[in-house]
DNA sequence: CAATATAATATACAAATGTAGTTTAAAATT
DNA sequence: AATTTTAAACTACATTTGTATATTATATTG
């Protein structure tokens, strides 16, 4: 999904991205991203406009291109890596782990679901959904609920831990994690 | 939340907005959002692009009351009005209502999920979150379930059930209501 | 190191955007 | 029906957008 492969990249082309992203960063705590246009970004980054338009078609995929950097090191940070854990043990244990993630960055996701334009938490969705799906499809999750389809579990349980998590960036006086997942526990009947 | 009072409008004013949504519509089966333009959206809708910007600040703020409006009749239409249910049953026969929703404008909603600037199916999940954080604060489903805080149980539920839609409406082959329903039910533990 | 490939910059331009100020037409009010 | 109010249309303009083309600078390769 929001596989980002800069490997092949010339330095060049690192350098001018890595321009770009932190000038949006900067930006984006300053205005909103509807307000934001490819000139002001261009000139905070110190990057030539048409430059901008050699890498991003516009503003959008540069945040497009924003949030899938940070998706894969959530994706690659958060996932339990341990296969003997269960899929209850599995998802309390991704669960809190993505929200201390964004617990982390809270000032810039609040910034991006702010932003009329908010391209996409929504990625991160499709994208721990597939990944999600591909672990319960494995046979000793199958075993264990034989009638429920991987895919829907899938993306039903990404679907509701990502809506309370926009839920919880854009509250002022949020709950405290402990007493999220003390809830979340409730809600997930597979064992 | 997304409620929309045309009532105060004057007549030339909803006759306007009534054509700019309809074209907005009629375009967006035709090209990908992105690629409009306020300009053909005016030409089609034969309003004046400066009347076009006395009521909308661009492009995307015209999906948004587009979606709104649809909002509306999905949150009137859709959440049961029996007030004996429980919590389950409630819960359930919402979803049958949303998912046959959905699926009766399944051309449009695709169209929005497909334009990059995916202006938000999410503007539902937070209006029917209030709903249902709402109505889970009754006494009668506080009884039931008293250690479940209502909101997080709001959020928990109208997340997964708009990720299941998203994906269902993305799908190729969809799998039909009833099954997605039936397994949906797996997923519920309250009474 | 020299040669080659390619990314960044520079310049220019047509189209779209967003916003003034003014005029005209059609509602609502008396 | 006449008056007042206000929305739509019109005109004009500065800015931004997206693209095409040519030039310069910098990685990469041999």
């Amino acid at each position: 999904m929001g596989q980002i492969n800069e490997e092949h990249l010339d330095m060049r082309q690192r350098k001018t991205r890595k321009l770009l992203v932190g000038a949006l960063s900067e930006l984006m705590e300053e205005k909103p991203f509807q307000q934001l246009s490819v000139t002001d970004i261009c000139r905070r980054a110190m990057v030539h406009r048409t430059t901008f338009y050699s890498h991003f078609s516009d503003k959008q995929q540069l945040l497009k291109y924003l949030l899938e950097e940070l998706e894969n090191k959530c994706i690659s940070t958060c996932l339990p890596k341990d296969p003997e854990r269960g899929p209850r043990e599995y998802l309390l244990t991704a669960a809190k782990n993505v929200f201390s993630f964004f617990a982390q960055r809270r000032a810039l996701y609040r910034a991006c679901l702010n932003s009329g334009a908010d391209a996409d938490v929504r990625m991160l969705e499709q994208c721990a959904s597939g990944e999600l799906c591909h672990l319960l499809s494995e046979p000793r999750f199958r075993a264990a609920s034989p009638n429920i389809d991987p895919c829907v579990a899938a993306h039903f349980y990404t679907g509701a831990m990502l809506s309370l998590i926009r839920w919880w960036l854009l509250s002022e006086n949020p709950m405290t994690t402990d007493h999220l997942l003390a809830n979340l526990e409730q809600f997930i009947p597979i064992q």
